[in-house]
DNA sequence: AAGAACCTTGACGTTTACGATAAGGTTAAA
DNA sequence: TTTAACCTTATCGTAAACGTCAAGGTTCTT
Protein backbone atom coordinates (compact mmCIF):
# COMPACT_ATOMS: atom_id res chain seq x y z
CA UNK A 1 0.00 0.00 0.00
CA UNK A 2 1.23 3.79 -1.16
CA UNK A 3 0.16 6.80 -0.32
CA UNK A 4 -0.88 8.83 -3.33
CA UNK A 5 2.82 11.05 -3.12
CA UNK A 6 4.98 7.18 -2.96
CA UNK A 7 2.70 6.03 -5.62
CA UNK A 8 3.08 8.93 -7.82
CA UNK A 9 6.78 8.87 -7.57
CA UNK A 10 7.28 5.87 -8.93
CA UNK A 11 4.92 5.99 -11.69
CA UNK A 12 6.63 9.44 -12.63
CA UNK A 13 3.16 11.40 -12.52
CA UNK A 14 1.81 14.23 -9.99
CA UNK A 15 -0.19 13.37 -7.18
CA UNK A 16 -2.67 16.24 -8.79
CA UNK A 17 -2.88 14.04 -12.04
CA UNK A 18 -3.88 11.21 -9.81
CA UNK A 19 -6.86 12.62 -8.64
CA UNK A 20 -7.87 13.97 -11.72
CA UNK A 21 -7.68 10.11 -13.34
CA UNK A 22 -9.95 9.59 -10.30
CA UNK A 23 -12.37 12.63 -10.91
CA UNK A 24 -12.27 11.13 -14.67
CA UNK A 25 -13.61 7.94 -13.10
CA UNK A 26 -9.99 6.09 -14.96
CA UNK A 27 -8.19 4.85 -11.77
CA UNK A 28 -9.72 4.84 -8.16
CA UNK A 29 -7.08 4.15 -5.05
CA UNK A 30 -7.45 0.33 -3.92
CA UNK A 31 -8.59 2.01 -0.56
CA UNK A 32 -9.54 5.33 0.86
CA UNK A 33 -9.01 6.19 4.83
CA UNK A 34 -11.80 7.03 7.05
CA UNK A 35 -9.90 10.44 6.80
CA UNK A 36 -9.76 10.87 3.06
CA UNK A 37 -6.03 9.55 2.44
CA UNK A 38 -5.97 7.16 -0.78
CA UNK A 39 -3.83 4.58 -0.87
CA UNK A 40 -2.85 2.22 -3.97
CA UNK A 41 -1.17 -0.73 -5.01
CA UNK A 42 0.98 -2.59 -7.16
CA UNK A 43 -1.64 -3.02 -9.74
CA UNK A 44 -2.40 0.70 -9.71
CA UNK A 45 1.15 1.07 -11.11
CA UNK A 46 0.30 -1.06 -13.77
CA UNK A 47 -2.80 0.85 -14.71
CA UNK A 48 -1.02 3.69 -15.07
CA UNK A 49 1.41 2.82 -17.03
CA UNK A 50 -0.84 1.68 -18.91
CA UNK A 51 -3.10 4.88 -19.23
CA UNK A 52 0.22 6.71 -19.74
CA UNK A 53 1.49 4.26 -22.74
CA UNK A 54 -2.10 4.53 -24.09
CA UNK A 55 -1.89 8.79 -24.00
CA UNK A 56 1.73 8.61 -25.56
CA UNK A 57 0.14 7.23 -28.44
CA UNK A 58 -2.58 9.72 -29.35
CA UNK A 59 -5.85 8.38 -26.68
CA UNK A 60 -7.43 11.17 -24.67
CA UNK A 61 -8.12 10.44 -21.30
CA UNK A 62 -11.68 10.12 -22.61
CA UNK A 63 -10.80 7.07 -25.13
CA UNK A 64 -8.81 5.54 -22.36
CA UNK A 65 -11.66 5.46 -19.93
CA UNK A 66 -13.72 3.36 -22.51
CA UNK A 67 -11.02 0.92 -23.24
CA UNK A 68 -8.68 0.42 -20.17
CA UNK A 69 -10.93 -1.63 -18.16
CA UNK A 70 -10.78 -4.11 -21.44
CA UNK A 71 -7.11 -4.51 -20.05
CA UNK A 72 -7.26 -5.41 -16.11
CA UNK A 73 -10.96 -6.41 -15.41
CA UNK A 74 -12.07 -9.78 -16.01
CA UNK A 75 -15.35 -10.15 -17.06
CA UNK A 76 -17.10 -13.07 -16.52
CA UNK A 77 -20.34 -12.70 -19.20
CA UNK A 78 -20.70 -13.09 -22.38
CA UNK A 79 -22.16 -10.57 -23.42
CA UNK A 80 -19.87 -8.21 -21.69
CA UNK A 81 -16.35 -10.19 -23.36
CA UNK A 82 -18.34 -9.69 -26.75
CA UNK A 83 -19.23 -5.68 -26.09
CA UNK A 84 -15.01 -5.97 -25.04
CA UNK A 85 -13.69 -7.84 -28.09
CA UNK A 86 -16.00 -5.15 -29.85
CA UNK A 87 -14.05 -2.24 -28.29
CA UNK A 88 -10.93 -3.83 -28.98
CA UNK A 89 -11.32 -4.12 -32.57
CA UNK A 90 -12.25 -0.30 -32.77
CA UNK A 91 -9.36 0.58 -31.02
CA UNK A 92 -7.21 -1.15 -33.21
CA UNK A 93 -8.43 -0.31 -36.07
CA UNK A 94 -7.74 3.62 -34.77
CA UNK A 95 -4.33 2.37 -34.39
CA UNK A 96 -3.39 0.76 -37.87
CA UNK A 97 -5.17 4.08 -39.44
CA UNK A 98 -2.50 6.09 -37.36
CA UNK A 99 0.09 3.90 -38.06
CA UNK A 100 -0.31 3.76 -42.11
CA UNK A 101 -0.46 7.79 -41.94
CA UNK A 102 2.69 7.74 -39.92
CA UNK A 103 4.64 5.46 -42.59
CA UNK A 104 2.83 7.73 -45.43
CA UNK A 105 4.78 10.60 -43.42
CA UNK A 106 8.25 8.58 -43.35
CA UNK A 107 8.17 8.08 -46.75
CA UNK A 108 7.54 11.26 -47.91
CA UNK A 109 10.20 12.32 -46.23
CA UNK A 110 12.82 10.31 -46.79
CA UNK A 111 12.26 11.38 -50.69
CA UNK A 112 12.53 14.92 -49.39
CA UNK A 113 16.34 13.77 -47.97
CA UNK A 114 16.79 11.89 -50.73
CA UNK A 115 16.47 14.43 -53.09
CA UNK A 116 18.00 17.29 -50.71
CA UNK A 117 20.98 14.91 -50.51
CA UNK A 118 21.50 14.78 -53.97
CA UNK A 119 21.41 18.29 -54.68
CA UNK A 120 23.22 18.79 -51.90
CA UNK A 121 26.34 16.36 -53.58
CA UNK A 122 25.70 18.66 -56.56
CA UNK A 123 26.24 21.41 -54.84
CA UNK A 124 29.91 19.83 -52.92
CA UNK A 125 30.47 18.65 -56.78
CA UNK A 126 30.67 22.55 -58.34
CA UNK A 127 32.51 23.29 -54.94
CA UNK A 128 35.33 20.56 -55.82
CA UNK A 129 35.85 22.52 -58.94
CA UNK A 130 36.44 25.76 -57.65
CA UNK A 131 38.00 25.17 -54.40
CA UNK A 132 39.35 21.73 -53.34
CA UNK A 133 38.93 20.03 -50.46
CA UNK A 134 38.89 21.35 -46.86
CA UNK A 135 41.01 19.54 -44.60
CA UNK B 1 -5.93 33.56 -56.56
CA UNK B 2 -8.57 32.44 -54.01
CA UNK B 3 -10.11 34.38 -51.43
CA UNK B 4 -9.66 32.67 -48.22
CA UNK B 5 -13.42 31.62 -47.83
CA UNK B 6 -12.97 29.88 -51.16
CA UNK B 7 -9.66 28.17 -50.64
CA UNK B 8 -10.94 26.95 -46.83
CA UNK B 9 -13.32 25.41 -48.55
CA UNK B 10 -11.44 23.42 -50.93
CA UNK B 11 -9.22 22.37 -47.94
CA UNK B 12 -12.10 21.36 -45.66
CA UNK B 13 -11.28 24.14 -42.85
CA UNK B 14 -12.46 26.87 -41.69
CA UNK B 15 -11.64 30.70 -42.48
CA UNK B 16 -10.93 30.70 -39.02
CA UNK B 17 -8.72 27.77 -38.64
CA UNK B 18 -6.44 29.44 -42.14
CA UNK B 19 -6.36 32.91 -39.92
CA UNK B 20 -4.87 30.99 -36.35
CA UNK B 21 -2.53 29.43 -38.86
CA UNK B 22 -1.07 33.03 -40.44
CA UNK B 23 -1.32 34.01 -36.62
CA UNK B 24 1.03 31.38 -35.41
CA UNK B 25 3.30 31.82 -38.94
CA UNK B 26 2.55 28.34 -40.22
CA UNK B 27 1.09 29.64 -43.28
CA UNK B 28 0.81 33.60 -44.98
CA UNK B 29 -1.51 34.35 -47.68
CA UNK B 30 0.10 34.57 -50.96
CA UNK B 31 -0.99 37.64 -51.24
CA UNK B 32 -2.99 40.35 -48.89
CA UNK B 33 -4.57 43.32 -51.00
CA UNK B 34 -4.60 47.16 -50.09
CA UNK B 35 -7.90 46.30 -48.30
CA UNK B 36 -6.66 43.69 -45.99
CA UNK B 37 -8.25 40.81 -48.14
CA UNK B 38 -6.16 37.76 -48.01
CA UNK B 39 -5.86 36.29 -51.09
CA UNK B 40 -3.61 32.34 -51.64
CA UNK B 41 -3.30 30.01 -54.43
CA UNK B 42 -2.90 26.34 -55.21
CA UNK B 43 0.53 25.84 -53.30
CA UNK B 44 -1.28 26.73 -50.50
CA UNK B 45 -3.50 24.22 -50.94
CA UNK B 46 -0.96 21.91 -51.01
CA UNK B 47 0.76 23.41 -47.25
CA UNK B 48 -2.70 23.15 -45.58
CA UNK B 49 -3.16 19.40 -47.01
CA UNK B 50 0.40 18.54 -45.24
CA UNK B 51 -0.21 20.46 -42.08
CA UNK B 52 -3.55 18.42 -41.56
CA UNK B 53 -2.06 15.47 -42.22
CA UNK B 54 0.69 16.06 -39.99
CA UNK B 55 -1.58 17.18 -37.44
CA UNK B 56 -3.42 13.70 -38.14
CA UNK B 57 -0.39 11.59 -37.09
CA UNK B 58 -0.25 13.54 -33.80
CA UNK B 59 1.85 16.65 -34.63
CA UNK B 60 1.23 19.75 -33.40
CA UNK B 61 1.14 22.98 -34.84
CA UNK B 62 4.19 24.47 -32.90
CA UNK B 63 6.01 21.17 -33.75
CA UNK B 64 4.70 21.17 -37.41
CA UNK B 65 5.63 24.58 -37.66
CA UNK B 66 9.13 23.67 -37.26
CA UNK B 67 9.18 21.08 -39.84
CA UNK B 68 6.62 22.54 -42.28
CA UNK B 69 9.16 24.66 -44.50
CA UNK B 70 10.75 21.20 -45.08
CA UNK B 71 8.62 20.35 -47.25
CA UNK B 72 8.33 23.05 -49.91
CA UNK B 73 11.10 25.76 -49.22
CA UNK B 74 13.89 25.16 -51.27
CA UNK B 75 17.11 25.93 -49.51
CA UNK B 76 19.95 27.21 -51.84
CA UNK B 77 23.28 27.41 -49.75
CA UNK B 78 24.77 24.28 -48.61
CA UNK B 79 24.97 25.22 -45.29
CA UNK B 80 21.15 25.67 -45.39
CA UNK B 81 21.22 22.43 -47.24
CA UNK B 82 22.72 20.52 -44.59
CA UNK B 83 20.63 22.09 -41.91
CA UNK B 84 17.56 21.24 -43.55
CA UNK B 85 18.58 17.83 -44.23
CA UNK B 86 19.55 17.16 -39.66
CA UNK B 87 15.77 19.07 -39.57
CA UNK B 88 14.68 16.16 -42.04
CA UNK B 89 16.78 13.24 -39.60
CA UNK B 90 15.45 14.43 -36.56
CA UNK B 91 12.07 14.86 -37.61
CA UNK B 92 12.22 11.36 -39.43
CA UNK B 93 13.40 9.76 -35.90
CA UNK B 94 10.37 11.35 -34.28
CA UNK B 95 7.86 9.74 -37.00
CA UNK B 96 9.86 6.50 -36.67
CA UNK B 97 9.34 6.43 -32.28
CA UNK B 98 5.57 7.10 -32.87
CA UNK B 99 5.54 4.16 -35.52
CA UNK B 100 7.30 2.05 -32.75
CA UNK B 101 4.87 2.90 -30.01
CA UNK B 102 1.97 2.38 -32.11
CA UNK B 103 3.20 -1.24 -33.46
CA UNK B 104 4.08 -2.31 -29.39
CA UNK B 105 0.28 -0.84 -28.76
CA UNK B 106 -0.82 -2.83 -31.15
CA UNK B 107 0.76 -6.04 -30.56
CA UNK B 108 -0.66 -5.86 -27.09
CA UNK B 109 -3.86 -4.92 -28.26
CA UNK B 110 -4.07 -8.30 -30.37
CA UNK B 111 -2.85 -10.38 -27.80
CA UNK B 112 -5.78 -9.03 -25.35
CA UNK B 113 -7.89 -10.02 -28.57
CA UNK B 114 -6.91 -13.49 -28.47
CA UNK B 115 -7.33 -14.41 -24.89
CA UNK B 116 -10.49 -12.53 -24.96
CA UNK B 117 -11.64 -14.91 -27.71
CA UNK B 118 -10.50 -17.96 -26.33
CA UNK B 119 -11.91 -16.84 -22.92
CA UNK B 120 -15.43 -15.88 -24.82
CA UNK B 121 -15.24 -19.87 -26.75
CA UNK B 122 -14.66 -21.33 -23.68
CA UNK B 123 -18.18 -19.89 -22.17
CA UNK B 124 -19.45 -20.66 -25.72
CA UNK B 125 -18.58 -24.53 -24.96
CA UNK B 126 -20.11 -24.57 -22.00
CA UNK B 127 -23.00 -23.24 -23.06
CA UNK B 128 -23.79 -25.72 -25.58
CA UNK B 129 -23.60 -28.47 -23.24
CA UNK B 130 -26.38 -26.62 -21.18
CA UNK B 131 -28.55 -25.08 -23.94
CA UNK B 132 -27.51 -25.24 -27.42
CA UNK B 133 -28.42 -23.13 -30.66
CA UNK B 134 -30.23 -20.04 -30.90
CA UNK B 135 -32.15 -19.87 -34.47
C1' DA C 1 4.06 17.29 22.04
C1' DA C 2 5.93 19.66 18.49
C1' DG C 3 7.58 20.00 13.75
C1' DA C 4 8.35 18.45 9.19
C1' DA C 5 6.41 16.29 5.64
C1' DC C 6 2.69 14.67 3.90
C1' DC C 7 -2.34 14.66 2.85
C1' DT C 8 -7.16 16.80 1.92
C1' DT C 9 -10.59 19.73 -0.87
C1' DG C 10 -11.33 23.75 -3.37
C1' DA C 11 -10.62 26.98 -6.94
C1' DC C 12 -8.35 29.66 -10.20
C1' DG C 13 -4.72 29.63 -14.13
C1' DT C 14 -2.66 27.73 -18.56
C1' DT C 15 -2.02 25.89 -23.16
C1' DT C 16 -3.91 24.30 -27.66
C1' DA C 17 -6.73 24.74 -31.51
C1' DC C 18 -9.94 26.49 -32.76
C1' DG C 19 -15.82 28.00 -32.57
C1' DA C 20 -18.89 31.70 -32.20
C1' DT C 21 -20.52 36.04 -32.18
C1' DA C 22 -20.22 41.21 -32.91
C1' DA C 23 -19.74 45.36 -35.51
C1' DG C 24 -18.44 47.03 -39.42
C1' DG C 25 -15.99 47.38 -44.27
C1' DT C 26 -15.73 45.27 -49.39
C1' DT C 27 -17.04 42.93 -53.62
C1' DA C 28 -19.93 41.24 -56.98
C1' DA C 29 -24.25 40.55 -58.95
C1' DA C 30 -28.82 42.31 -60.17
C1' DT D 1 -26.96 51.55 -56.66
C1' DT D 2 -28.53 48.62 -53.63
C1' DT D 3 -28.17 44.30 -51.52
C1' DA D 4 -26.47 39.68 -50.68
C1' DA D 5 -22.49 37.46 -49.76
C1' DC D 6 -18.29 37.90 -48.44
C1' DC D 7 -14.41 39.93 -45.88
C1' DT D 8 -11.99 42.37 -41.78
C1' DT D 9 -10.42 42.75 -36.67
C1' DA D 10 -11.62 41.93 -31.97
C1' DT D 11 -13.14 39.47 -28.23
C1' DC D 12 -15.13 35.98 -25.57
C1' DG D 13 -15.95 30.96 -25.00
C1' DT D 14 -14.55 25.91 -24.89
C1' DA D 15 -12.50 21.20 -23.98
C1' DA D 16 -8.47 18.78 -22.30
C1' DA D 17 -5.09 17.76 -19.00
C1' DC D 18 -3.26 19.11 -15.89
C1' DG D 19 -0.18 23.21 -12.76
C1' DT D 20 -0.38 25.98 -8.90
C1' DC D 21 -1.57 28.09 -4.91
C1' DA D 22 -4.44 28.38 -0.49
C1' DA D 23 -6.04 26.93 3.90
C1' DG D 24 -6.29 23.54 6.71
C1' DG D 25 -6.13 18.40 8.52
C1' DT D 26 -2.93 13.99 9.28
C1' DT D 27 1.09 11.08 10.04
C1' DC D 28 5.59 10.29 11.26
C1' DT D 29 9.68 11.34 13.42
C1' DT D 30 12.23 13.10 17.15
Amino acid sequence: MYKIGEIAKQAGVTTRTLRYYEQLGLLSPSEVSTKGYRYYNDNSLNIITRIRSLQHVGLSLDEIKDVIGLYFKQKKQVEAKEKTLNYLHVHLNEIEQKIKLLHKAKAELKEQIQTTQQRLSQLAEKGQKNGGSKS
